[in-house]
RNA sequence: GGGUCGUUAGCUCAGUCGGUAGAGCACCGGCCUUUUAAGCCGGGUGUCGCAGGUUCAAUUCCUGCACGACCCA
């Protein structure tokens, strides 16, 4: 049938009921159990055994095998399915009839019954009573294949959920890791603060920003591309250990591990430098591996994944000349020459630098997908790290490290640079290269710098890509799968 | 931005080496009181992504576009 007589089907259905006094759209129906606490009160019943019990469960109809005078039917809620059985024994006068007769797959009802076990033994709920509680107007996808077009499942989301149970595993994993870290933050003694996602200047992060208009303020604003500044200026204010959890934008393209609107999330602690910032890393993504799936050993993209501590600490520059065969303590020119002979693409723009550029872009392609268990990539080029510290005994470098995961980074942390005066010459070398044409080099921000001449307590910071580490812990092979609504063109 | 592949019924998919299309599920009618991809009988699914071109004839061949997937930048 076309989808208009489907629909004009459904419509008519909705207008008998109506004739017929019934509210196809009532207030409210209390429930006594959903569908996992009838599995867990009643779940060991024998087969052809009855509980003697009375509950009252409400969900979306899901399947129908009508058999003359006797029916079964799937109801599902956000805990599962369950089986329902109705007949003209077990309920009044007519009502089989309207059970049988009015349903269709995809309303949502109230039923009222006794769990017990079918001959099979499976857990069934023996109708006694039921109320349609909203008249579902359009058909479900196929109960065997379901719903698999995945531009369809992302355009209509809510019938995804409906037919995906994977899908909605995703979503409801993320709450439960999402909660796991405020509670280990909190812990911990961090406080949450929310800082402007309206920014005058947007800083923090190398990207591209969006822009947007106050129109009383007649200027433009720009869309956060990350907290961190104003995060540590709460460090300057004295509040010591603070976390941020929010939506950063970036004004870039979309692909299985970026969207233009992503969460981190930020944390700073006052008085500690990188290395408790790895330590941190290791407890947090732990709390959040058992919050979620019990265990630190994990399965993911088929493949095991041991996120048990201590994880690998390993040497950027070292890790990129093992990987490109390239002696990365070259200058720059003589870099870029060894890494054509080497047969390793390089895109023209990194050719004149900075050199930090090149060396990150070694790790992107020489490294990253080989680091599939946690690894600690330590030591960045402090040209291409305006906000960290300088690493001591080299200065060329800074304490910073990126956390990889599945080959994937999921976080980036450092020692904060906290010497005013050098950091107000990291952004001057930033003006530099937005001078040349980076439009993602950092503006100078001299509200911080003013703050951090009040004297900044010594401070490691973390940011994590919260979706990224959804995305790992709950085995997720696209952010899109991670976002409850996730970017279309 | 470039390359490759894809888009056919509400859903999942076949198919047409050019003659305007099929299956299963879902849906509608009938039978059926322990089914669970229930079963049996009967019924119709459609801008073959969009727009041009070639042709007597295009869903099929060609071009462009849209959207998507994967890879590259």
């Amino acid at each position: 049938m076309a989808e208009a007589d489907l629909l004009t089907a459904r419509r008519e259905k909705l207008a008998r009921l109506r004739a017929q006094g019934i509210d196809p759209y009532p207030y409210r129906y209390p429930r006594t159990h959903t569908v996992g606490e009838v599995r867990d009160a009643f779940g060991n019943l024998a087969p052809n055994e009855r509980s003697g019990a009375q509950v009252r469960l409400a969900g979306r109809l899901t399947a129908f095998r009508r058999m003359g005078r006797a029916s079964f039917a799937d109801l599902l809620d956000r805990s599962g399915k369950i089986q329902l059985y109705a007949s003209t024994n077990g309920l009044v006068a007519g009502a089989y009839e309207r059970f049988a007769g009015d349903l269709d797959l995809g309303d949502i009802i109230g039923v009222e019954g006794e769990p017990f076990a079918t001959k099979t033994g499976e857990l069934t709920v023996e109708v006694r009573a039921f109320t349609l509680l909203a008249k579902s107007l359009r058909p479900l996808p196929e109960k065997w294949h379901g719903l698999r077009d995945i531009e369809t499942r992302y355009r209509q989301r809510a019938l995804d959920f409906i037919a995906n149970e994977d899908a909605r595993r995703i979503i409801a994993g993320r709450a439960q890791i999402l909660r796991a870290c405020r509670s280990y933050l909190d812990a911990h003694g961090f406080i949450e603060v929310e800082t402007p996602l309206l920014q005058p200047l947007p800083g923090g992060a190398t990207a591209r920003p969006f822009v947007t208009h106050h129109n009383v303020l007649d200027r433009d604003l720009y869309l956060r591309v990350a907290p961190e500044l104003y995060l540590k200026r709460l460090l300057v204010g004295g509040l010591e250990k603070v976390y941020e959890i929010g939506r950063n934008f970036r004004n870039e393209g979309i692909s299985s591990m970026h969207n233009p609107e992503f969460t981190s999330l930020e944390a700073y602690e006052a008085y500690a430098d990188y290395e408790q910032a790895m330590d941190l890393a290791e407890e947090l993504v732990v709390a959040c591996a058992v919050a979620v799936a019990g265990t630190t050993r994990i399965s993911h993209g088929g493949r095991e994944l041991d996120l048990t501590p201590p994880w690998r600490r390993a040497s950027l520059l070292e890790l990129v000349a093992d990987g490109s065969g390239c002696d990365v303590e070259k200058p720059l020119p003589d870099l870029v020459a060894e890494i054509e002979r080497n047969g390793i693409p390089l895109p023209p723009p990194l050719r004149r630098g900075p050199k930090g550029k090149v060396i990150e872009h070694l790790l992107e392609t020489c490294v990253q997908d080989k680091l599939w268990e946690p690894t600690f990539v330590l030591d960045f080029p402090l040209d291409i790290s305006p906000l960290a510290k300088r690493k001591r005994g080299r200065d060329d470098l800074v304490e910073r490290f990126e956390l990889y995961i599945t080959g994937r980074e999921v976080a980036n942390a450092f020692s904060e640079l906290n010497d005013p005066d050098e950091q107000r010459e990291r952004f001057a070398a930033q003006e530099a290269l937005r001078a040349g044409g980076d439009e993602e080099a950092q503006p100078i921000d001299e509200e911080f710098l003013r703050d951090l001449e009040l004297g900044m307590p010594p401070a490691a910071g973390i940011g994590f890509g919260f979706d990224r580490l959804v995305m790992v812990l709950l085995d997720a092979p696209s952010i899109r799968e991670v976002l409850a609504f996730p970017p279309l063109r």
